[in-house]
DNA sequence: GCGGTCCAATACCCTTTGGATCTGGGTGGT
DNA sequence: ACCACCCAGATCCAAAGGGTATTGGACCGC
């Protein structure tokens, strides 16, 4: 698991749609792809409802659910943890 | 910044010592000093003071403490999170 | 029923990343 | 002075990750 799959989940769970995902990460199709079905490989379990015949959003299965809301919390967590480095190099402005 | 970089960084900052972190972490000194020092370059401060001359050990620097605090939450949120996922899947055990 | 559209998945190639081995420089202990 | 220890740099090679082109399945209008 990478940071960098847990931001194409979580981009493609917001969008229902791998394609306008991958745009709005700038990467293209297949690799999100590819890295969204490795990632539920190494999880061992599917994240999307792919199944659903008449219905071509990519919805989250219950398993995918669970995981998004870890997923969102691990890169604010990051996120966090660059932002008190610069914070703890330079506490005031002067 | 990548979960490998973080897990060696957490590693380090445990063994105050890059080569007992690397035989821990199964794999080679040089590798993990690369990774450290990337690391440090793209948050844009040292995480260790390593200009302790009588003193060998890694001693996290004020910046490294800060990041630690954060590292560890972040591995912790991984691992919950897939869990999680075989938690949701397998909710009973029959 | 047939072409056109939409979307995810696969095949293939190529660049980049990451790990291993070997070496060097610097310090401390005996 | 010699040896031990430790981190960082150089070099090489295997693996990962992204891009383009293409396929395959489902739906829609005609």
């Amino acid at each position: 698991m990478s940071l960098t799959q847990i931001q194409y989940f979580v981009a493609v769970a917001e969008e229902e749609n791998v394609t306008r995902a991958a745009r709005r990460l700038h990467v293209s199709q297949p690799p999100l792809s590819r890295q969204l079905l490795k990632l539920e490989g190494e999880l061992g379990a599917p994240l999307f409802d792919r199944a659903a015949a008449g219905d071509k959003r990519m919805q989250l299965s219950p398993e995918g659910r669970a995981f998004l809301q870890h997923a969102r919390r691990i890169l604010a967590e990051v996120e966090a943890a660059a932002q008190s480095v610069k914070a703890s190099g330079a506490p005031r402005e002067t």
